[in-house]
DNA sequence: CGGTGTGTTGAAAGGTGTCAATGCTAGTGG
DNA sequence: CCACTAGCATTGACACCTTTCAACACACCG
């Protein structure tokens, strides 16, 4: 059920069948009951994806903003990088969620937006950004809770590089990917296709990618993970999530309240 | 023209005589010129401002939340802390910033806020926020403004701890600081009251708080910063920036792109 | 006056980075 | 068809930045 795409330079990255990416209704559910013109309002954002390759960049620091991107498939980088060098990757956007919310909001960037992997998405402008919170505010809402989420994904991975050792930090960000992905449906049981090169993911972590390439190891030989070119196996979540201290709160207990509900309903 | 507040257990934070706070329109002011009216809002917003004493929590970890808040005056530290002890300090929140604004959209946090001095703020219940969403578009863009500036110092953050020197850190989170206040007019010519503990400051850049001792000692002698008990003074700010790294454009070049602009004048 | 919170300093231990070299695979061009 | 290159993964040895442990000074407070 997966077809290999050629990317790059020697390294191939799955896509699969559902590529085409119901992930935001997916998300969104969760949530709220949506309207079926709330469900087209959705997929009209999605009308008319875009493709870019892996490598290629969606923005680039220092370059205007040009809109709001929510990605359909594939993996995005969200990165800074030093004069001298140095760089460190802020984030990852997975199917499912949004760059540039606030687009509209700023004149540039100083970050830079790298595909890891071939991605479709859709580019949001202004206009249409404005016309969906004024024709659907419980999207609108929902839009909002989406960027909290993603604060919350930051704030943790704050946490991460701050307080946790290397060992930790590796299987924290595995997890998170992991379970990210989860809950778009983009798992095969305990595993997920896996673009990431031991060199980003030391930019991730703030670790030097021989120091990642050890840390894998070590999970590898705990039997705790498996990772081939292409795969992440998570072998036994439960050990991985107690020996990085990985409390997945941060991705959960995050439903509209009740007092917030009946108002979007109502 | 400082008071002394009397606070915790040994130590002295002097209160600004300005801070009644208007920092919020001064923040504002800078993309828009506001009208009469939404000036009027802002001032309503904060109309029954609240006390509270350093150290005392304005959210606790896996409490329900209860309101976006806007700080008028004091630091409020966000952190979280892991099950072994750990604590990492996400952000700290300064006068004329806003917390949990996107309170009305999570049930609970798995974060805390604790007050770093003693602090004045307003609390907006989700009604409120709807309303001026509804009513004063142009502030809900400027809050959304806001939301995405929140987003950019997280993210200067995140590149803080994953990839600067402590020495590079600890000079960048000073300058994040100083700046901040500076924009909403905190400073006094180079200093700006500074009520952070070494420990503090360590559980912010991810280090021990003995070697946060010894880097600041290093910062003195470089002769970059001076510090006491309650203030910071920056003596050389461009030697300061350029040892740190820091790259003061995730603070700037922030303004409302016309093609936005233009939108909400019209 | 002792107690607590904070700042300061030294010495030793340890986690992580740097340097360097190797193997491997895929792609390229002769 | 086979060198040849490029990108990535892997490993060992060593240096160094940062942590840990421990002790002490100082201010404020009850």
């Amino acid at each position: 059920m997966s077809v290999q795409n050629t990317v790059g330079s020697g390294r191939r990255y799955p896509t699969r069948s559902h590529a085409t990416g119901d992930m935001l209704e997916r998300k969104f559910e969760r949530l709220l009951d949506l309207t079926p013109e709330e469900r087209d309002a959705l997929h009209e954002l999605r009308a008319t994806p875009k493709n870019i390759e892996s490598r290629e960049f969606l923005m680039c620091a220092d370059e205007p903003i040009r809109e709001t991107v929510l990605v359909l498939a594939g993996w995005v980088s969200r990165y800074k990088s030093l004069s001298d060098g140095r760089r460190q990757i802020v984030s990852f956007v997975l199917p499912g969620d949004f760059i540039n919310l606030y687009a509209a909001l700023f004149e540039i960037s100083d970050e830079s937006l790298e595909c890891v992997t071939p991605v479709t998405y859709a580019s949001i402008g202004p206009d249409k950004m404005l016309g969906l919170f004024h024709e659907h505010p419980r999207l609108a809402a929902l839009l909002c809770w989406s960027a909290g989420e993603n604060d919350a994904i930051l704030a943790e991975h704050v946490v991460r590089l701050g307080r946790l050792s290397a060992y930790e930090r590796t299987g924290h960000l595995l997890l998170e990917l992991f379970i990210r992905l989860e809950r778009v449906g983009l798992t095969d049981d305990t595993s997920i296709s896996f673009p990431l090169t031991q060199e980003a993911i030391a930019d991730t972590l703030g670790l030097s990618l021989v120091h990642v390439n050890r840390t894998l190891r070590r999970l590898r030989n705990d039997g705790l993970i498996e990772m081939s070119d292409e795969f992440l196996t998570i072998l036994d979540l439960p050990a991985l999530a107690r020996a990085s201290k990985f409390d997945r709160r941060y991705l959960e207990n995050r439903n509209l309240p009740e007092t917030f509900l009946s108002k979007l309903l109502g």
